[in-house]
DNA sequence: TTCATATTTCTAGATTTATCGAAATACTTC
DNA sequence: GAAGTATTTCGATAAATCTAGAAATATGAA
């Protein structure tokens, strides 16, 4: 992920009103809801609504197809993990005094080969 | 972490300037960056970037240390691994769905006892 | 004390973001 | 096609954020 990406996503994100309706999501599962259920849920005006999903959808943290006459919405767990590895290689690369810091790759991929935890 | 600690992490990496800002914190490791040092690498105006580095204050991602006539700035790595964890957590908790994304702190805490990475 | 350096606070203007009612679009059913 | 539901776009206002010059504060050196 290039860093404009993460931008994009750390804004998404850094927000109250898009980072519980990220977090609805990810609660609701693949499954996924409908705009007018997250507006059920957050009591969020349409309009309002409307904005923050495209903010999260533009960063990609969140995707939507539309079933007849309703549009449901998914947490895109890849862009997650993709940020996720961004912060991680951006909080540890290039220094052993990123302590408690591993990869979030290393857990993630499915090779888990070099563990490069340094002891200190 | 909570909520409110994570959107003030957020919110302090959302911006072009302070997440560049951490990055060099992070490169420099240990002995962290002066002030002064991050003003030349940055260029921006003091005014400016004491504003950026007070929200990455407030918001724990970043510490600082007066050395004499120098104030050195040092990246605050364990707060980086909280925000991590509860990313990972709102990414991943309560539902099997969410493939890639194992607990970053099966990788990060000193103990990795139980592994859950359920294997799809 | 006086001077020089490092950093912050003050202040204000420019830009961006958040909010939301009303109108418009998309789709389903009758 | 008409009517109803779901969602987005439009447009305008309020609030927050970004920016940076100038003044103030803090420290060390002469």
């Amino acid at each position: 992920m290039k860093s404009i990406d993460a931008l994009a996503c750390l804004n998404a994100l850094a927000q109250e009103h898009r980072l519980n309706l990220y977090r609805l999501l990810v609660q609701a599962g693949d499954e996924g809801m409908a705009v007018g259920e997250l507006a059920d849920a957050t009591g969020l005006p349409g309009a309002t609504l409307t904005n923050h999903l495209h903010i999260l959808r533009r960063a990609g943290m969140v995707s939507d197809e539309r079933q007849g006459r309703v549009i449901q919405c998914r947490a895109n767990y890849e862009q997650m993990n993709a940020l996720l590895g961004f912060l991680t290689e951006n909080c540890c690369a290039g220094t052993s005094a990123a302590v408690a810091c591993a990869p979030v790759s290393a857990c993630v991929s499915p090779r888990r080969k070099s563990r490069k935890a340094p002891s200190p």
